[in-house]
DNA sequence: CTGCATCCTTGCCGATACTG
DNA sequence: CAGTATCGGCAAGGATGCAG
């Protein structure tokens, strides 16, 4: 599949689509926490930890708008939003899976290694 | 794993430190192409079509620096110079894998639907 | 509680020119 | 053929304030 089209935009490979869908920085850490469990707003965003207010909104309204994602308002006051993971996006997962364990195996494997030239000092 | 270090970067999870080494616009691209061959500077170059020679030596001198390619220059006129994918290189290709699985499944689906709502019309 | 708009900073990436 | 350096655009990401 060399270059094709995709919502007006031009992708040489499948990886640049899939990261273009599910890259940037919080977008697999939202799906990751929706995979098996409902979430409200305020619950994801103090769970990210630094994500700003602006940025959590977009990234969710992304996620959405690509089917990834549910959205269900509740019409009360205080609002109350949750978010579920769509089918579509159970499909994502297993690529955030493997990129884990490669970032997990990369991590252990470069701090496992600094201490192999310490025998003249 | 929630929060560490590594390389003077904080990181929230393995999966942010993934994307920081192989995340990207060509680093996959690159890595997907040397797993099973061994790559000349030039032939990279033409092959990946778009890409500028700055960004080119730029992506190559990050993934030979975090140990996931080796480089092998032959002192000749004119230069030559070899791109190998390392064992930690390999590691990284089941990610890729899966990433670009994803993003297949996701254009296909994407594409068969633009067409159930046309009963009336 | 959740959402939207604005402004600003940062860093990725591209174009171009010069070297051995 | 391959590498290095500089300049600058542009989009992603962050801070803050206002609104329903």
């Amino acid at each position: 599949m060399p270059k094709f089209e995709f919502g007006g935009k031009e992708y040489n490979n499948p990886v640049e689509l899939a990261l273009d869908v599910i890259g940037g920085k919080y977008k697999m850490p939202i799906l990751w926490r929706l995979k098996d469990k409902v979430w409200r707003y305020g619950e994801l965003k103090k769970d990210l930890g630094k994500i700003t207010h602006k940025m959590l909104t977009e990234q969710l309204r992304e996620l959405e708008s690509d089917g990834l994602i549910h959205r269900k308002v509740y019409p009360e006051i205080p609002p109350k939003v949750e978010y579920f993971i769509t089918e579509l996006g159970q499909k994502a997962i297993p690529a955030i899976e493997t990129l884990r364990k490669f970032g997990h195996d990369f991590y252990v494997i470069k701090n496992a290694q600094p201490k192999i030239e310490n025998k003249d000092d």
